[in-house]
DNA sequence: AAACGGAGCAACCGCCAGTGC
DNA sequence: GGCACTGGCGGTTGCTCCGTT
């Protein structure tokens, strides 16, 4: 196999190796290690070159590696590697135990790269197709190829949804403005007629959700009713698909890797909204707006639709955008300031200029507003985004993550595509902002890796306390050994928050 | 059954960085 | 600093397999 050798070298030879010639060179180097490649063909006795023992030990021979298919969970790290590292595919081999470099390459031109296509993505850059020339006829039939920003998988599952009942399924000339914020994009999206069918999707009539469930859509992870159960303990979800779960630290959601890429990300965020804040009466009635600002999450970055039903507390469906970010508050506020905040509302424009303001609970309408006398100016906000500087906390497990850093960061243009990477593929990221210490929230920071770290030693109401926790949870879904890694390759850029938290996770989707 | 074409993948090529002299 | 050598990497090739016509 491979092409004809173009120039033959004087007795060696070119083409495939025989089973013969891989026994000499697995018993050379099992016997003497490979040495000097060069040097190796000889002693082996080998008609090689040394060069091309090297490639056949390194891509094929070499005991440790893996063959046969990839799993879900490797296809998932490789597309969010790949989104970061780009075609960088001994870094990304790095990442995936008994992989080659080679084998990731060829895997990512035979299949990976036609899906990313095939969910109108470009694959060098992970962003959208535009409708017009592409041809392809998602794009050319639901115009969301035009909005601005990386197109996320709800608005895939809401085009998949709307294709077959709901044709005049365009939301850009809606009487909304001519504003391209995600915010107002989200909200004309949810205006519109495939919107309609998730704000039906509330009443959680079972006919009308086996309708949903029969258009094809996995709207599991998008609906969600919840309940608080007890004072003392957590809130009852109950997400479109009739599964119930328990918070904290769970997800509705337990699909895999690659399933998720349509609908994970909804799920997550969905339940950032619930669970992050005990009520300090423990009233059965969840504030979910209160919730969102306890994870940093503002609401004015989302679509939200809510309906209250008295026997069952709040019922909030919403979607934030994408280009949430992790700030570190501390380098821009001092002393009392701090108990002013409740919530963190920031973006990063195309220009790099970071965005943003601190928000705070409005009591009197129970929604949370900008607190323009602490809105950092945009210099500030990009001085404290500045990865190095805000993003990269410090921590004495911090030695751990330095390789990666060192790999994400080796220079300023790589660092901020890595930035603008994670922001672009819709990785969203939040901070539990003076959550109460009894909270319970999900983080997701900015890092790049974390350790293992044992219950009793996690630090309460801080950001590595709940990355911690965090990982420890999905590390008890996994096998332990595998969460770090994980872990490491969510946040390396990856395109969705995926897996359960909890191994006894209801599974929404069966 | 034969021809055809696409998919899959092992292997090669050229380039480059690191190292030692 | 310049050179040669080596190993590593990413892009590319072309053979084989297999499904379709």
């Amino acid at each position: 196999m491979g092409r004809a050798p173009c120039c033959e070298k004087q007795g060696l030879k070119k083409g495939p190796w025989t089973p013969d010639e891989d026994k000499k060179l697995i018993a050379y180097i099992q016997q003497h290690g490979h040495g000097s490649w060069r040097s190796l063909p000889k002693h082996a006795g080998l008609l090689r070159c040394g060069k091309s023992c090297r490639l056949r030990w390194t891509n094929y021979l070499r005991p440790d590696i893996k063959r046969g298919n990839f799993s879900s969970e490797e296809e998932h790290i490789i597309i969010s590697l790949h989104a970061l590292l780009g075609n960088r595919w001994s870094s990304i081999a790095s990442h995936l135990q008994g992989r080659t470099d080679n084998e990731i390459k060829n895997y990512w031109n035979t299949h990976l790269k036609k899906r990313l296509l095939q969910m109108g993505l470009d694959p060098v850059s992970h962003k959208p197709l535009m409708s017009d020339a592409s041809g392809m006829g998602m794009c050319s039939k639901f115009p969301f190829g035009a909005a601005t920003h990386q197109r996320i998988p709800w608005e895939s599952s809401v085009r998949q949804c709307a294709a077959p009942s709901h044709g005049n399924f365009d939301i850009t000339d809606d009487g909304f403005g001519t504003e391209n914020q995600s915010s107002d994009y989200f909200l004309r999206a949810w205006r519109s007629d495939a919107g309609e069918v998730f704000r039906k999707g509330l009443n959680f009539s079972d006919s009308y959700l086996q309708q949903l469930r029969s258009c094809g859509l996995d709207i599991s992870g998008f609906l969600v009713r919840a309940r608080h159960t007890n004072k003392n303990s957590s809130y009852e979800l109950e997400n479109a698909m009739g599964s119930n779960v328990n918070m904290p630290l769970t997800l509705v959601e337990n699909q895999s890797p690659s399933s998720a890429l349509s609908s994970v990300d909804c799920s997550i965020t969905q339940h950032m909204s619930f669970g992050l804040h005990h009520d300090s009466k423990g009233s059965e009635v969840v504030n979910t707006i209160e919730g969102l600002g306890k994870c940093g999450l503002h609401q004015n970055r989302a679509v939200m639709e809510s309906a209250h039903e008295p026997s069952m507390g709040s019922l909030t469906t919403y979607k934030p955008v994408a280009s949430e970010a992790v700030v570190k508050q501390e380098d821009l506020l001092s002393g009392g300031e701090a108990s002013m905040i409740s919530a963190l509302d920031y973006d990063n424009h195309e220009n790099g200029n970071w965005d943003g303001g601190f928000m705070q609970d409005d009591k009197s309408t129970g929604h949370i507003c900008d607190l323009d006398e602490l809105t950092p100016s945009s210099l500030q906000w990009s001085q404290a985004m500045e990865i190095d500087h805000s993003l990269g906390f410090t921590d004495p497990k911090q030695a751990a993550t330095d390789a990666i850093k060192k790999e994400m960061c080796s220079d300023k243009d790589n660092r901020d595509a890595n930035l603008n990477g994670c922001q672009d593929l819709g990785h969203m990221f939040f901070m539990p902002l003076l959550a109460p210490e009894d909270s319970t929230c999900l983080d997701f920071g900015h890092d790049g890796t974390a350790q293992l770290t044992a219950e009793s030693e996690l630090p309460k109401c801080n950001m590595l306390g709940w990355q911690d926790q965090f990982v420890s949870a999905e590390a008890s879904a996994h096998d332990g050994s595998s969460g770090e890694l994980y872990w490491s390759s969510l946040m390396k850029g990856t395109v969705v928050l995926t897996t359960s938290l909890q191994p006894n996770c209801t599974n929404a989707t069966a």
